[in-house]
DNA sequence: CGCGATTTGTGCACGTCTTCACAAGCGCCT
DNA sequence: AGGCGCTTGTGAAGACGTGCACAAATCGCG
């Protein structure tokens, strides 16, 4: 995860105009109501309440108010709030008024797959170019992009401007790569290689592993299955579990 | 806090003693210590310290000790901790004792490259079968596994039995799958679908959305760029440039 | 115009997670 | 044996995140 740090704690200088530091736990809820909202406007809603929208993404309707309160009062009292003002200022806030370039490295099973995904480019995001450190993919072309040995990426980065760089290779060719990529600037990495990554301060890090993920769902498995074991209630004994029982942020069951 | 369990004596025939329910922060986290821990057992190492242990996983080295101690001692004070116990220990919590079947649905984009992840099968996942919707990919054969329809789930998931879920399909055909995959008993489910799944009390739900995790980033580099800004500039206005609005819909491409 | 229905925004209390700091325990060396 | 250095395990305190409950604000309608 990303360390930051509170610069200075100066006093509030009147309205907010600019960005009011948001907690890094409602930063990561925005982009799911901010996908929520866009398949309200698609299906032709104009405003939408703390509920309906919470429904829509998944959450409980006073953490979605509350963390849409920290962006500002976009909302209307006994109203809700208007879709198409909402989208524009989450997108404001994530920054994605702009088109945001990617380079993507490692171009083997996952990237192959990274690259030729469209859910990027639908939500604002550029596959600027790709890299490979084998000479055998270099040369390929994927989507309509050419890969390119891995050493060019300082010569294509100088080219444009890569806002973010993604790392889709084995883990032992990772750290090599996020030193590459922070060498020519880049200071957002998303890491597919299960793997950690040392990087300079002020460089963000975010890491997906496929497999963390299973284990964890195992774990929770593993649990269940311990407790369908013991005594008394056998069948749904999960129902009659205290409320602390899955912590996890999964989602609720919506209730109809 | 509680009182740490003993493994137990071997020759006792029983299950390991009751998970003490573990935090949730915790869990997320032992996968990560678990894959630092193989690494060191490579590279030959018998003990290892917090501190060594904490740098190899990334994180704190109290936070580390904190996890740790609520599965139990098993670290020597003034030596560390023995790294092959320590590896059987986590994974007999997280249940990866046993080989978990994994039954992955949707084989496009991304689902065929999870099909072709080793990063699976080295973690004790087994990938038990594909499936898909669409009747042109029904058939085809992928890492030695044959791709079925996906109304053949309940068929399939009688034969053996199923552990765990993935969702690699498009959107909107992500509640169907899910309620299916439900159907046929599966608790647990690894969503890759932009979309929030309904599903009944006691099925977990994670979920892995690769678009978000560039937004959170999107947003970090934002914040980076507003504060290179000098503070001397207030009140910039953010939405200053609406020329071309990049805000596609989130509408996705189907390409079952 | 005023009133009631509705919904936002938020103060407050509670639970969870993180970090610090240190006592307790272990091994080694003299 | 005894002391010393090192490391674990753990209270305690603080930071952070969540959810309740309600006042404030707005709209629609008679």
């Amino acid at each position: 995860m990303s360390q930051h740090r509170h610069p200075g704690a100066p006093g509030r200088a009147g309205a907010v105009p600019t960005l009011p530091d948001l907690p890094e736990a409602t930063v990561a809820r925005l982009p799911e109501y901010l996908r929520a909202l866009h398949n309200l406007a698609d299906s032709g809603h104009e405003t939408v309440s703390s509920e309906g929208l919470a429904n829509a993404a998944g959450v409980n309707s006073a953490k979605l108010r509350k963390d849409l309160s920290h962006l500002g009062s976009y909302g209307t009292r006994g109203v809700g709030y208007d879709v198409a003002l909402l989208i524009e200022q989450i997108e404001s806030v994530l920054g994605l008024t702009q088109c945001r370039s990617v380079a993507l490295v490692g171009v083997g099973n996952l990237g192959h797959a990274l690259a030729g995904y469209d859910g990027f480019a639908t939500r604002g995001f550029r596959i600027a170019a790709l890299f490979d450190a084998d000479p055998a993919r270099v040369g390929e072309e994927i989507n309509g992009l050419v890969v390119r040995h891995v050493d060019e990426l300082s010569r294509v980065a100088a080219e444009q401007l890569i806002s973010i760089g993604v790392i889709a290779t084995p883990a032992r060719a990772a750290q090599a790569v996020a030193d590459q990529l922070v060498a020519v600037g880049v200071t957002s990495i998303l890491n597919f290689a299960p793997c950690v990554l040392s990087v300079p301060e002020g460089v963000d890090v975010r890491k997906v592993d496929l497999a963390i993920e299973l284990q964890i769902l195992s774990f929770h498995e593993h649990r269940k299955a311990s407790l369908t074991a013991l005594p008394g209630t056998a069948g749904s004994a999960l129902t009659a579990l205290p409320g602390g029982l899955a912590a996890t942020d999964t989602q609720e069951a919506i209730g109809t």
